[in-house]
DNA sequence: TGCTTAAGATACGGTCGCGTATCCAATTTG
DNA sequence: CAAATTGGATACGCGACCGTATCTTAAGCA
């Protein structure tokens, strides 16, 4: 063996079947992406769980040798899948109006589960209370925590320049949009609709924000 | 082997070392206690991906034959320790009172954290998106959704009454409240304090039910 | 065109966990 | 106390996946 015509077995390769191209081979960011594309792909139908090495090698069309010329873990390679699909909050452009500027934050955390075909947090949950949380961190450092920061600040400067009422300035606040957001993709499907965007903004961060609301608890 | 003297590995077994007793032999009620208890332990230390039956076995100070002996498979082991741990929204006594029944039930979604030692969200979300979703479904069935939908319920009659404003009767409000918690045990940490719900309540959910709030927007 | 780099197929030993079978001993039952 | 039951310890074959090594060949470059 190894004396076999290779180019027999070459013709109805796993590459070909999958693309119906000839098989031409790809490199540098052409297979990133592909490989990047598969890593979602697992997770989405495998689950996190059930996520192997071989199988996202397959699902590229590609073999292990390749994942593991760049990647030393399955953590690394999620990890590092992440940190190229996700949105970065701050780059989000602010304007000043309070309600264009939460609804462009809250879409923020919206692309974060759309980008990555809604499996974010089932990744940042998969390891949620475990010992060495590897790629959960990687979400929540990257993009929630950030939104949420970047939504207290603008319900700060808009309650300083008196448009909200002081106590809707807090955490809790500036936590419930992305919380629906979560919710939303963990209870009902994985990818979140603009409309649910738009109605968590109008029905429940704005109305929080509002003069008379809440007075009388707390 | 087998003539040897049994007694005398006996000794030094697993489980003595574990409780310190002279390994008096569980059965019935005690043992799954036991099992159970290592089930969310292993979910806590090592993570649903990295669960095993042996690992739980062990855990327990037990054997892998006890546990295939009552569940063909890990998942249905996960599933049965949740239905025994869990707890039942629908069994909540409901005063009447907005603010203690939407209290009590959220306190109903907090324990599902707590009882199972912070785990239970991270169940709903490791399978998150999957083909099979496993045990996820079992904790949205048998709390989130009830408790979202009483929830639901408390605050539709408040507004048929005239307590609180009508458009928050809403599945987004109802929602709010379980959203909240679901984030701070994902985000912040498994375990979720007493404080906090109450803080929900007072500056989340509440105020989104008083009459003026919100009437400008949408 | 020839050289260098990296893709991609394949093979391999090793480990881990699965699920079963087997046997022994502790409880419970009568 | 004897019988029936169930807990508990191994042992074992099996398959999946890991991580590495090897080799061929396509792509990019000078």
């Amino acid at each position: 063996m190894g004396v076999v015509p290779a180019d027999a077995q070459r013709a109805e390769s796993t590459r070909g079947a999958r693309t119906g191209v000839v098989a031409t081979r790809r490199r540098g960011d052409a297979l990133l992406r592909a490989i990047f594309d598969a890593v979602f792909d697992q997770l989405r139908s495998a689950g996190y769980a059930n996520l192997t090495m071989e199988g996202v090698a397959a699902a590229a069309g590609t073999g292990k040798t390749v994942l593991y010329r760049r990647w030393a873990t399955k953590e690394d390679m999620i990890a590092d899948a992440l940190r190229h699909r996700l949105p970065s909050p701050g780059a989000v452009p602010l304007t000043g109006d309070v309600r264009a500027d939460i609804h462009a934050l809250l879409r923020c955390v919206q692309a974060s589960f759309n980008s990555t075909r809604g499996t974010a947090f089932q990744l940042v949950s998969a390891e949620a209370g475990c010992d060495r949380p590897a790629v959960r961190q990687t979400i929540i450092d990257h993009v929630v925590e950030p939104c949420i920061q970047l939504i207290g600040e603008v319900l700060h400067r808009a309650a300083e320049r008196g448009e909200i009422r002081p106590e809707a300035a807090g955490d809790l606040v500036a936590a419930s949009g992305p919380a629906m957001l979560v919710q939303y993709s963990l209870i009902r499907e994985p990818v979140v609709p603009d409309a649910f965007v738009a109605a968590v903004v109008d029905q429940i961060v704005l109305p929080l924000t509002t003069r008379s609301a809440g007075a009388e608890h707390g």
